[in-house]
DNA sequence: CATGAATGAGCTTTCATTCAT
DNA sequence: GATGAATGAAAGCTCATTCAT
């Protein structure tokens, strides 16, 4: 059971998800919840902290899911898996991808924690690449190319969504496996023979656009 | 020398880019020209007429820019050429794809020009992909793959600002050069033995990433 | 044909009628009119002038229309034929009796020309009653009785369409005819048994409401 | 003692009334008040709504005060003291007969209500007047004469206040006993002997006559 | 802890009117 | 006569935030 606390968090999850962060009031907030505005601002300083808040917890939640690949084991990554899960949890927070540029605009603590955000986020993958091209799973490619490579992986891995919206894909289900979809394809010609073989990122694909077919 | 009406965009577009366009009211853009409310009033409907009326010229400007490669010239792509001129149309214009979630939302008729504009954008480059693809400088690929090939690409060439914004990139000519990067860097997997060579693909990644490191 | 100066009246008077008076800017009227606002201004000093010439246009047509009974001659007033005629004219500018308060509320000097019609048409009515009283059409009656039969024919005659409005009956014609059927029917017990018989009044009044009875 | 949001609506009718409803901002409310904007938008969605409320709360007072005569009981109504009761009410909340036109082409809601308010009061005052026609106190008409007779004592009834006002009429007392007055005489013709008989119409017509020769 | 009334700056938009050309 | 750009006060309304209870 959650606190009151959490539930004003939970409330807000889901409102700046569908409506918008920026266009969702903390009036809206505290009507969905049946709690009077002060009593929100009982146990949140502004607006601004709700969002930090809901950061954080995004970002913990991320990081108990993603375990490490351990440098010196040599195993395959399991894209699908990985980003299956991934694009869970980001799923739940999208407002913060989509309305990324209004709210580091509005709010210079919530720039200072998706500043740090992407910085994790970058070395993780960093780390990720650099031990599967060391197993052999991923081509090998100088320390540059490596950043770009890094790079456009976050954003594809966060920008997809606004895409497949203006691109009339209404289904919620069909935007998130093409998100998927959007990752495992750009991923497929940085893999080596034996990361191909050993990953099953090609029948991942296979299997997505079978069930993305499938539904209308 | 430009119009009153002319004026009104360019302050616009200016103060859109750099304070946001949700967050410039329409008394700002008077005040910065130094005009009064019911003047801007009398050229512009409301302030979504404004940003519909920036999007067009951003687009027609865009359309000027871009020679469709012809379907049955063999002509190896010049990538660098293109995506140099075209980044700099559209960082003039920055702001329309930094805070296209918060816009889509708060006018209707953004919306709907957003989403002929990718309409638009995705069919040029499903053409060209595919001509290069005819004549050997693109590897080939299925139909669904260069699909999302081609969703990769728009992301990427919408959305790499933001990312490089939070990586605390805070040149602009140097973000600007990292957003080509972006995108060569996702090319060159895609290009055949012949597509390197006759394109300057490399030459160009080698000549940006120089630039960059004698940028501070 | 109409000089500029009558085509503005002409057209005031339509969008007065159709939006209100209050509504209707002087933008509207010249867009309906395809001239300048500037050039409105050349020719009246103000949005109440244009008002005040409407209002002595209507006068002046009403007094034109209206051949006052002769002080000697004994006639039997025709209502259906006056008031047939006069709603017609009325009707041509209703926006005066619908928005009189506010309109009396907005512009002083709209207020002065009402109420100098209010005493003339007190005036005519005065004399008319009179008039039919001394040679037996009309019940006797004392002054007070007559003052305010006086002012209940203007009340009525003035303000019955907002109740038909009120009452849903949209059609425009019907409600003209429930307009001087309100009035014959006012009427109706003042009169004498000469007065009936030599007034077309009952006919008029069968006559009217078998046409409303074939409108829907 | 009235709490913030009855003394809105008192402050709102009382403006209404002197200055009119569409010249009256929600700004002049609150600086009579002296309370803030935000305030006055916490107690009521719009403008609208205020007119609404207030409307409701002058339907409800006439309501309380009109209890409507008994179908089985034969007694003779007591105009005199019915409209001088009902005047008092109405001239509270004068602003609405009197900006009718302007309040229903503003505000959709104020002429539903308005439409309603129109029809419940027909209904009452067509039963009044079969009830008296049963008992012999008006004279018997057929139904269509009875639909006119209604019509015509609600226009006089809403729409006296202008005639006065145009007339010069500056007293409020005056110009109510004149209300009174013309809806008294208006009634006189149409009783029968016995209702001039065993009401007291005669005499009240009579003594208000009085009282307004003596005020100035 | 919890309420909800209160604030006030600020937003978008409207419109009668003026005036240089 | 005629144009239409320009003005600016004012309208209705929103919303994050505060604070007495």
């Amino acid at each position: 059971m959650s606190s009151r606390k959490e539930k004003i968090i939970e409330t807000s999850i889901e409102l700046f998800n569908t409506k918008g962060a920026i266009n969702t009031t903390t009036r809206h907030i505290c009507d969905e919840l049946g709690i009077s505005v002060g009593n929100l601002y009982y146990y949140f300083k502004n607006k601004e902290e709700i969002i930090i808040v809901i950061y954080q917890k995004f970002m913990s939640e991320l990081g108990a899911h993603f375990t490490a690949v351990d440098e010196k084991v040599d195993t395959a990554f399991d894209y699908y898996k990985f980003l299956t899960a991934q694009m869970e949890y980001e799923y739940q927070y999208r407002f913060l991808r989509l309305e990324m540029a209004n709210l580091i605009q509005a709010y210079p603590k919530v720039r200072e924690a998706l500043e740090f955000g992407v910085k994790i986020k970058m070395q993780q993958l960093t780390y990720l690449y650099k031990h599967q091209m060391n197993f052999g799973y991923l081509k090998k490619m100088d320390e540059q190319e490596q950043e770009f490579i890094t790079a456009n992986t976050m954003i594809i891995g966060s920008q997809w969504e606004i895409y497949w919206i203006l691109s009339h894909c209404e289904n919620e289900l069909k935007r998130r496996r093409n998100g998927v979809l959007n990752l495992l394809y750009f991923m497929k010609p940085y893999m080596t023979k034996k990361g191909l073989e050993e990953t099953n990122l090609l029948e991942s694909i296979d299997f997505l656009q079978k069930e993305n077919n499938e539904t209308v």
